[in-house]
This record gives C-alpha cells, structure tokens and sequence, in this order.
DNA sequence: AAAAAAC
C-alpha cells in the first residue's frame, strides 16, 4: 500500500513524499477514501495512529476547489485544546504546502485582532478550541451557515472536559447538510450518543482496539514512599537511555515543583500547563519539540493527541487517577511504530488506581526496582483512604528525620530483592538497563554497591547543598542549567533527610528580603494565589 | 482529585 493508491491530488502526495512518509498508517489507508468520497467517519483511534493525517490530507483536495467568503469558513474543526489545535493546524501547513489555502487557529490566550482580520478575509479551513470559537460566534464575526465538513477530534476528553454542551451547541449552529468526521479514543455510551446524533450513515473505523496501549511500549512501574518519589524519578532519568521525555504530575501545582527540583538538580527541563500564558506554553512545547529542552513536566493538558517525534521516555510522577489518561499519556512514545519507555511511579497510596489501570490493559505493569530503593508494597486501600497528606504539618522538621532515623534506601537494596516473585522475567533492571544508547542526562550508571555511605560524601552533599543557598539567585536560572550538572553519580544524595529535602524544596520558593541568614522558622514559601500562570516572572523576580 | 477551556 502506497499513498499512490489513495487517489490524493499530486501537490499533496508531493508534500507527503517531502515530510518523508511513503506508507499510509492503517487508519488513513482506510479513512481517506471514505472522505474522499464525502461520508461521514467514526473513527475510533488512538492517538499515534496517524489520525490527523487521515482527514487533513482528504480535507485539502476537497477544498481545494471553491473559494471562501468572508467571515465564513468552509470547513471547521473542533480540539478539545490548544496545543492539539495548534497541531493540526501545523498539519495543513505541512500537507497543503502546494495548495492556497487559507486557514485560522481560534484559541483562547491569544489576541482576537489577528483571529478576526483572518476570519474576515475568508477562510478554508477553521481550527478551534470550542470557548474561542462561541466567544467569536457571539460576537458576530463567525458564520456557520457555509461549513461543510465538520471535524470533531478527541471527542472523548471534550466529554471529560465539559466541552459537550459546547460541542452541541456549536455543532446546532452549522448546516445540516455536511460531512461530519467524528474521532474519539474510546466509544463510552454518552459519546456513542453523540455520534449517533452528528453523523449520517458514517462508516466506522476503528483501528486499534481501543484501551491498549502500543505494542512498541514497554512499561514499568515503581512503589515508593511519596518523599522518595523525587529521588526515585532522578534515578531512573539517570539510568535511563533518555533521549527525550514527558514527566506527568496531577496537578499543575506539582508539576511546577517538579520542575524547578529537576532544573536544581542540573536536568535540562521545562515545564507544561493550562496556567501557563499561552505564548510561553506554545515557546516550551516548540523547545521541547527542537531538542531545546529535553525533560518536560506536564499536566495532562499534554497527555493526549501531542506528537512529539521519536519522544523515548514518558515517565509518570504521579499515578494517573483515571486509568484511560495512562494510556492518553504513555500513548505520547512508542509511536509510529517506535519503540518507546514509560515508567509510573506510585505511592503505597495509589494501589487502587495501579489495578484500575491494570484492569482497564488487561495485564499487569511489571514491576521494576531503582537500585538503592526498597521494595514498597501499596497499602491496603481501607488505609488508602485517608492518603497522608503531601507535605506533612510543617515543624522544624527535625524529630521527623530523628524519627525515620538513617532511613536510606541505601544498604537495603539488596533485601528488596527478594520481593521479586512473579514475572522475574519481566523485571526491568531499571538501574542498569541493557545496554542501548546511552543516558542524554547521564552516561554512568547509578551506583552499584549498595553497602556504605562514605561520611565524606554525606558531607559533601551537605556543603554542596550549603553553598547552593548562599548562591545569588540569577534570574537566568533556566539557561544557567542547560547543561546537566554532573556531580554525585553516585547517589550520595540519597540519604539526605526529609527535612533537608523539605528545605530544598522550600528553597525553590521565593523569598524576599531575608538574605542569607533567615531563621529556619521563617522559610515558608510564598503563600501563591490560585493561579500562577506568571510563575515563572514571579521566580525570575526572586 | 484534577485537568482543560472564553473574557
């Protein structure tokens, strides 16, 4: 099967043939003719599947002839986001390269000017986020009445989204009589109801089983205690041949955390959320996209649909909450056929979401060890209950690491091996993986001999940690760290206390006026409004 | 429990 076959218009196939792709994925081999044709699609596909490509390149030829008027566009298409809508429409860039077609992105974060000086030189092509589009609807300078395809993507995680009642009405507002392609993941009962309700006589299309992940993935997950997860997450970038990777948290509020620890500790990272001001979102995504910045910690407003070429690694800090996002955010690797990685970290909190997921794959996530960690097991889901919170009450810190005593995964390595029952055979030896290209963020292995923490060491990580507080705080942070830094390889830092964790982390906090010699007392971070979008001045200024 | 999306 070649794209030949598919009847595409020779400016197109030359496009194609210039990206480099020669073969159609399963889904456009059979979605395009179908469009071709002007029928309606229920395409259920998984991202990675080659879906875009499955209704823009059709959409081209078909619009190519006619011509748009002002304020009415002749094709529309629905993402559940921004960055996905800026995706797609970075795809008729690419594949309509020798067609002139016009087309306009509507999303939220970004000045209206431009969006309606386009709508009114008429456009072929309308790619949108569902809030900018009523907004610019309402304010009279969209017309519906001459859409004739209709692109509903994701439609499953507009439903988790909200976006339905939008989606609806927006969808009420266009001419009955049009071609309606229709895409979702996964086919729950109220999406169903929709498709029923938006399309005519579709012909489905489904081209995974839906709720497994690519074959080409290979998966491991890692029990540790939550103050452990950190540490566990440097070690396994560090053992990992890591060319690029999406780190997930929950909440936007960790991933900025997350970040700033990574960036402390001399990983080229950047970071990924919906309180982000959209051009710095659209400035990570594109460093992230040129190699500029290799980590990229995220929310899930990244964990479904974004296509990052040859992305190795995802890593998941957090356990996702709903299963179906471990397969949206594993789903970013081991695309195209690619081989790709992903690793869960779980907290003895999360058993019930590790089965979830395990339920909803069909099998279980192998279990892997980080060298120096012992083996956690989930705790019983009674207890789970009433999760401990993230940051415990906040004392001098103190009599909690007296407490936890020389707590160190460290020198107990060796026992957490008996743990290993099962599926000794899938046990990925995360701290020393088979050898394949080595680590971007750190050629040597992760120590090997677990047995004794050399006192130096321990001392030099303190003073290390020392220095690093009487270090002016440049506002160049993020370029000062480009580079990963090098020092203690041999997982020395490991035994470093809760408490002297804790302080690190505050210390990423801004603080103001204090100087060098603040009383421990005194270092709380910054108490922050809800919405942080402008994080990252706000540190800057610091 | 949290994320996303309009101002």
């Amino acid at each position: 099967m070649s794209f030949d076959d598919l009847g595409l218009s020779p400016e197109v196939l030359r496009a194609i043939a210039e990206v480099g792709y020669r073969e159609p994925t399963p889904i456009q081999a059979q979605a395009i003719p179908i469009v071709q044709m002007g029928r309606d699609v229920l395409g259920c596909a998984q991202t990675g599947t080659g879906k875009t490509a499955s209704f823009t390149l059709p959409m081209i030829d078909i619009l190519a002839s006619g011509r748009a008027r002002a304020r009415m566009p002749r094709s529309l298409i629905l993402e559940p986001t921004r960055e996905l809508a800026a995706q797609v429409a970075e795809n008729f860039d690419l594949y309509g390269k020798y067609h002139k077609l016009s087309q306009a992105l509507l999303i939220g974060g970004e000045s209206f000017a431009d969006q309606e000086k386009k709508l009114d030189r008429g456009v072929d092509v309308l790619i949108a986020t569902p809030g900018r589009l009523i907004d610019l609807f309402e304010r009279g300078k969209i017309l519906m009445s001459d859409v004739k395809i209709l692109v509903i993507d994701e439609a499953d995680r507009m439903l988790d989204m909200g976006f339905i009642p939008d989606v609806e009405r927006i969808v009420s507002l266009l001419p009955k009589i049009r071609q309606t392609l229709f895409f979702s993941a996964t086919m729950p009962p109220e999406i169903k109801r929709l498709a029923d309700a938006f399309l005519m006589n579709p012909k489905e299309i489904s081209v995974a089983p839906p709720a497994s992940p690519a074959a080409t993935v290979t998966q491991g997950l890692v029990v540790v205690q939550d103050e452990d997860k950190r540490e566990a997450l440097r070690r396994l970038l560090r053992a990992e041949p890591v060319k690029n990777a999406l780190i997930f948290c929950n909440r936007k509020k960790d991933v900025d955390i997350l970040y700033r620890s990574l960036t402390k500790h001399g990983f080229n990272a950047g970071q990924l959320h919906g309180d982000m001001s959209q051009p710095k979102r659209t400035e990570t995504l594109e460093k992230f996209k040129n190699d500029e910045i290799t980590l990229l910690v995220c929310s899930d407003v990244a964990a479904r649909g974004i296509d990052i070429q040859g992305l190795s690694h995802v890593f998941n800090f957090d356990v996702p909450i709903h299963a179906e996002d471990y397969i949206h955010r594993i789903g970013r690797t081991g695309r195209a056929g690619r081989e790709g990685r992903a690793f869960t970290i779980a907290s003895p909190y999360d058993g019930r979401f590790v089965e979830a997921i395990e339920k909803l794959i069909g099998k279980p996530i192998p279990r892997i060890e980080i060298e120096g960690f012992d083996a956690v097991g989930f705790e019983p889901d009674a207890e789970g209950g009433r999760r401990r919170g993230r940051r415990p009450a906040r004392g001098t810190g103190r009599g909690e690491s007296e407490r936890r005593g020389g707590r160190g995964g460290r020198g107990r390595g060796e026992r957490s091996r008996r743990e290993r029952a099962p599926e000794d055979e899938n046990v990925i030896a995360a701290a020393a993986p088979a050898a394949a290209e080595p680590a971007v963020v750190e050629e040597r292995p992760v120590a090997a001999e677990p047995t004794e923490r050399p006192a130096r060491a321990e001392r030099a990580d303190r003073e290390e940690r020392a220095g690093r507080n009487r270090r002016p705080r440049h506002s160049a942070g993020e370029e000062r760290r480009s580079k990963p830094e090098p020092i203690r390889h041999d997982g020395s830092h490991m035994d470093a206390s809760r408490s002297e964790r804790r302080a690190e982390e505050e210390d990423d906090a801004p603080v103001l006026a204090f100087g060098d010699h603040m009383p421990a007392f005194l270092r709380h971070p910054v108490k922050r409004p809800a919405s942080r979008s402008e994080s990252d001045e706000e540190r800057d200024v610091a």
